[in-house]
RNA sequence: GGGCGCGUAGCUCAAUGGUAGAGCACUGGCCUUUUAAGCCAUUGGUUGAGAGUUCGAGCCUCUCCGCGCUCACCA
């Protein structure tokens, strides 16, 4: 049962009082003619084509939110906030009577649903107006908007005093922060457009969409922990996916020759500022091509996405600068550690030769790493901050990589890039490895890395290794933090500003 | 998980260890073109929870809860 506080005590009075004047506060049927954005468009114009005459009288009906009230004796100014904007109403007791006003005036409040026919008109401030002649409650709001108070200006801004500022209040009700904070419904507007660049993208260049599990017997694709569930008819525990991978490369086995996937992939791991434990990935996967043209087709989506959405390839990041031109900056990983590191990781093709190396640098890796695991220390320790512009970082140590493909002559290293942008990993790609013999023992080796830790271990999947055998083209593969791309886009810091409702702790009410 | 910080009215914020306050919102009154409308009068608190020190705790100590930053973890 919900606990009343003092002010929701006042409103639920006001529904009953509605209710015993015959007025149901809650009704099933709303109409409306314009939106605010149309009404004050359309009545601008009409105002144009008129010149000097006065314009023809211009009906409108419209609903909103109640976001200001002003009321003056026997006339009352109020602004309601609807999908895209506001306006501001009119009401005055001449037209619609002293009652009707008063009734206004006791049980409307601000955070109320209504709907207020009339017609524009202009106010002596020039404020583009609706004149009110009635008006009808849609939905009473019980519990007050956490909002402070706006000031709109005649001209149409609307300058904020104070706001829902907590970020904790903002993210576990996200609706009343959408409701009370304009600019947030725009972040999640542009991230809609950034998924919808992205599908007509891979769309325009014929990559099919396809559907692959999310509940999986055999998790992949990735090394992170799982979520783990059960079927309880089947008495079968399954995983939730950390990657789209293996079944999407099952699809190039069966000639789809260019498929992709967008949607949520979960890992029981850390939360921060970039990482939510389900956060949306694009994987796509294209037969014939290697990590140099996934290279080239990245940059391209990635500008194309920027271009559709912000209509600029130059992006303003926490105070960064960001240019999202193609070609970006190619920087080969070996490359890019001597210069931040001074140490060439191909003169150490030995864990415990690299690691002797390191320990000169001050900082000190974990003394049971891998080669591979020493190599990404130095990257995201050393490189990783310094790669602001959007930087390829190309040719990966194979043995943190099980599913990319050697490069031809160097044993140690795969064909892999990923990209960095203000000092964060944006994707993954490499040229995918299709020899079912060289993944098996690949599979062999992982299993024997890390069978330390019981839960990162890589399980074996037959039946991948079964749809390998039948043949897989030689293709390049990809994937991409979605929710990273928006933060990019949108300049925010956090994962949590770009997700609708972000994970939070529970808490004791909950 | 570690370190640092924060949590006071619906919202934004004050308050030397000494009676918990302001603005906005709310409630009542006046006001027929206002723009955080204005003026007058009110109301509103388990200071995140619990324990301790003290004559006295929003403030000091401890435990717990939540959030933020950061480190670790993170193909």
């Amino acid at each position: 049962m919900a606990e009343y506080t003092s002010l929701e005590k006042i409103r639920l009075a006001k529904i009953e009082a509605l209710r015993a004047a015959g007025i149901e506060p809650f009704p099933h049927r709303a109409e409306r003619t314009h939106t605010s954005t149309q009404a004050i468009a359309s009545f601008e114009k009409a105002e144009k084509e008129a010149g000097q005459a006065a314009p023809a009288e211009m009906k409108a009906t419209l609903a909103g939110r109640l976001r200001a009230v002003r009321p003056m004796g026997k006339v009352t100014f109020a602004h309601i906030e609807d999908g895209d904007g506001r306006i501001q109403l009119f009401l005055r007791a001449n037209d619609i009577g002293e009652d009707k006003l008063e009734l206004f005036n006791r049980t409307f409040d601000l955070g109320d649903f209504i709907q207020a026919a009339g017609f524009i008109f202009r106010t002596r401030t020039g404020e583009v107006t609706l004149h009110v002649q009635d008006f009808r409650m849609l939905s009473k709001a019980v519990s007050p908007l956490p909002a402070a108070k706006d000031e709109a200006t005649s001209d149409g801004q609307v300058i904020r005093h104070a706001a829902l500022e907590d970020p904790e209040l903002r993210a576990r009700q996200r609706y009343a922060d959408l409701a009370v904070n304009p600019e947030v419904r725009q972040v999640f507007r542009r991230r809609a457009a950034i998924i919808r660049a992205l599908r007509q993208f891979l769309d325009e260049r014929g990559f099919l969409e396809v559907e692959t599990p999310i509940l999986q017997p055999i998790y992949g694709g990735a090394a992170a922990k799982p979520f783990v569930t059960h079927h309880n008819q089947l008495k079968q525990d399954l995983y939730l996916r950390i990657s789209f991978e293996l079944y999407l490369k099952r699809l190039l086995v069966g000639n789809l020759e260019r498929v992709y996937e967008m949607g949520r992939d979960f890992r029981n791991e850390g939360v921060s500022y970039k990482h939510n434990p389900e956060f949306t990935q694009l994987e796509f996967y294209w037969a014939y091509a290697d990590y140099l043209q996934v290279m080239e087709l990245t940059e391209q989506m990635v500008a194309y996405v920027a271009e559709k959405v912000l209509g600029t390839l130059r992006v303003t990041y926490q105070g960064h600068e960001l240019d999202f031109t193609p070609p970006w900056r190619r920087l080969e990983m070996r490359q890019g550690l001597k210069e931040t590191t001074g140490i060439d990781i191909a003169a150490h093709p030995t864990a415990e030769s690299l690691f002797e190396a390191l320990k000169k640098t001050g900082k000190m890796p974990d003394p049971r790493a891998t080669r591979g695991k020493l190599i990404d220390f130095m990257l995201s320790e050393f490189l990783e901050p310094t790669l602001i512009q959007p930087t390829f970082l190309y040719n990966y140590p194979r043995d943190i990589s099980p599913l990319a493909k050697s490069k031809p002559g160097d044993p140690l290293t795969v064909e892999r890039f990923e990209a960095y942008v203000a000092g964060f990993e944006l994707c993954n790609a490499f040229t995918e490895l299709n020899d079912p013999l060289d993944q098996e023992s690949r599979f062999l080796e992982m299993g024997r890395d890390y069978a330390a830790e019981d839960e990162e271990k890589h399980p074996m999947d037959d039946d991948y290794l079964r749809a390998m055998r039948y043949g897989m083209p030689p293709n390049g593969g990809f994937g991409m933090g979605v929710d990273r791309l928006a933060m990019l886009l949108t300049d925010k810091h956090s994962i949590r500003d770009v997700l609708l409702f972000p994970h939070l702790r529970e808490t004791k009410e909950n």
